[in-house]
DNA sequence: GTGTGGCATTAACCTATGTTAAAATTTCAA
DNA sequence: TTGAAATTTTAACATAGGTTAATGCCACAC
């Protein structure tokens, strides 16, 4: 892929150690960022200090605060390392030149928001007519792997339940 | 803007009346609509018969079942008229044929889909993290005019609750 | 006007999940 | 190996929202 090609040489490496953030809430960032390696997790921290996780962040992918990146606005979640991680950060901006100046470029970056906007219109679908238990059954079916390297504090958050109420869901 | 220009000249215009489909859950369909006046609401139909809706569409926006039209699988809800609309309906394949040919028209669909992400991102973090009365309170303030031509039953299935929860809601 | 059908409200009861706290278990560093 | 800290489980109680059903309220057709 062109873009990843253009990210990888043009942007710049950052080693992230494990609890450590990339960025928090209320931060400004102008960033986009490739994963290489590791995992990390994307999570709101609301008025009264509860923590939910939005999404696991796996290596491939991209990630950064839309609305700090293209609205010039605070992040509206924080970026946190589950494990030890390596990523390349690229200014947003430049991101989208490229894709005014070159048509590849620019296709590579629909698809990607193609990517997104199916994901979190999945994400929608479970939240809005799942119950928690069949949110939980539906992750461990499309995400086994994932589910082995995350404690189950932050599955709970990711579920948007509490870790109580997940062990109870667990044993029936 | 040369997309919904394109769209408007070569799209088929049709009328919807109120109360009637434009397309249901589980067929297919390769196209996208431009909304020219009206309102109408995309839902989704569980299992067990309950509806929940997804967004409520209004003048200027485009909308279409991205799964439907970008992976060929089945539309994963129902798009229905709440009042008399009339739309353009335009095959999702042209268009990203259109924005493979012209970088004005990719542009202009990386920032359609760039609001989208950034709507459903806005999405996510209600459901996730407020309760009925707090999501009930933000719709109210950020679409007054909207919520005057919804029946409660509509404003409920789109909080993801149900119309007597919602009646409990307005009494505190 | 009168009746019919669709909303909206109210009430009584039910269930899932939250809250708090204590106990059990695991992890890991010294 | 041991102890401290973190994680998970369990229990008891609280609360938001679901379910069902009865009632009231309109609007509209006749």
């Amino acid at each position: 892929m062109e873009l990843k090609k253009l990210i990888a040489e043009q942007g710049i490496r950052c080693s992230i150690e494990k609890g450590t953030r990339v960025f928090s809430q209320g931060d400004e960032s102008e960033y986009v960022y490739l994963v290489e390696q590791g995992l990390l997790k994307a999570f709101y921290v609301t008025a009264n200090g509860k923590e939910t996780i939005k999404s696991f962040i796996q290596p491939h992918s991209i990630i950064g605060s839309l609305n700090a990146a293209h609205c010039q606005t605070p992040c509206t979640f924080s970026l946190e390392a589950i494990e030890p991680s390596f990523l390349i950060r690229f200014p947003f901006s430049q991101l989208l030149k490229a894709s005014e100046r070159s048509l590849t470029i620019s296709q590579e970056v629909i698809q990607i928001l193609l990517g997104l906007a199916l994901k979190k219109e999945r994400r929608e679908f479970e939240l809005l007519t799942l119950s928690a238990t069949e949110r939980f059954e539906n992750l461990k079916n499309a995400e086994p792997a994932l589910i082995e390297k995350l404690t189950q504090n932050d599955i709970a958050k990711y579920l948007g339940i509490t870790p109580v109420a997940l062990s109870r869901i667990k044993n029936q």
